[in-house]
DNA sequence: GTGCTTGTTAATGTACACATTAATGAGTTG
DNA sequence: CAACTCATTAATGTGTACATTAACAAGCAC
């Protein structure tokens, strides 16, 4: 394991500062802000960590302005989603072809702790699950640009997956969600068979279905 | 026009550098050679520029070591190839549903030029124009993200057909690219009378023979 | 009152000094 | 001679002072 410096620390904390609600769409991350946040001694390892989240679109930038938290608007959630589809659906079929077994163990194991974790209610942690799925499966499509392609738009996409269930309240026990795990299995399942039109058709539901539940 | 700071500047330049084979694959990108080869003053804006470039995965990074060409393989090309044409068939799809009649004169235009460029046989010249036609397809598309996706993955599988060019000393006037400008003209067509399925079938063809161009 | 100018301020952008560390190779020891 | 230690070095990682600039507001001319 590699040791990680004030740079990646910087990075995973801006990142779950977001995902926890800590700002408004539209608000400016101040690196003074931040730095005095996570009691870093320089805007350095900061700043940087907000050029990378920017570079992979996680957040927007206005020059000599600082970085922000992209706008939410149905027109970008439906782009976002539309290119989301088409991506991992992609990977689920390269996933289906390429897969090793040791890979889909790996999965199960995703999804194994997926179920344990639902119980929790824990927003941040249910979070980082769900993303463990959908990139495992980039991962194991084998093909770099699925992957890099796929974490972006996943995350991109989350920030409206994030702010709705913010903005409705409504708990990742609710009835919205609860078809995300079966979905999951139902992936996993086709991957698993090396059903790879399956696997791209499922995933391309799932991922519509999420979009579903957060506008309709 | 927004002026560029220097750390755009570098980003652009690394780019650049990289594009036209002044590494090697697998080779390090120094950050104090970098400076002293673009006359900077200090490593802060190619640092950064770096950073963005291996955030977006254009280059990869070892800890404590540096960032490095990625390294050129059959089968990255292959992956690079299999998105691209995912991607930028979605693109013309998109276009086809909601060109303007103004952005259909403009590729038209495009078009045109990349006819009277052709008779020079610049090479580079040729490859802007090129860039041209499909970035067009892009930013009419009206999708932020297949516009980012398809400008990296442009430029990533470019990096091969370069690569071939150089390789087997082909000029642009050989048999090999001479269906490209009237595979262009008929997308136009297809985006032009509103066929976006189409389009889209016709841009994926288009990307397939570029890639057996340089590979077959 | 409207619009232009200018000063202030608060943030990002840049430069550079210094800290840290991974790799290398010389020297030493079994 | 092999293997191990340790100093060197050459690069990245970090901290910090200072430069630049966009936005805002006060003040002035008309």
């Amino acid at each position: 394991m590699k040791k990680e410096n004030l740079e990646e620390f910087a990075y995973n904390a801006i990142m779950k500062l977001v995902l926890s609600n800590h700002f408004q769409p539209g608000e400016f991350l101040l690196e003074t802000e931040i730095t005095d946040l996570l009691s870093l001694k320089s805007r350095t390892p900061v700043r940087h960590a907000l050029g990378q989240l920017v570079a992979k679109g996680f957040l927007d930038k206005k020059k000599k302005k600082g970085c922000f938290i992209p706008f939410a608007t149905p027109e970008d959630a439906e782009h976002v989603f539309f290119v989301r589809e088409n991506i991992e659906s992609q990977s689920a079929i390269s996933a289906a072809n390429h897969a090793s077994d040791e890979e889909i163990k790996e999965l199960e194991l995703v999804i194994e702790k997926e179920a344990e974790i639902r119980e929790s209610g824990d927003m941040v942690t249910y979070f980082s699950i769900n993303e463990n799925f959908h990139a495992c499966v980039a991962r194991i499509s084998k093909n770099r640009y699925l992957q890099q392609f796929s974490q972006y738009i996943f995350w991109r996409s989350n920030i409206y997956v994030f702010f709705h269930h913010y903005k409705f309240k409504l708990t990742i026990k609710g009835k919205e969600l609860s078809g995300s795990p079966l979905q999951h299995i139902r992936i996993l399942n086709a991957i698993k068979s090396r059903k790879a039109e399956e696997a791209g058709g499922l995933m391309l539901e799932h991922v519509r279905c999420t979009y579903n539940n957060v506008w309709k």
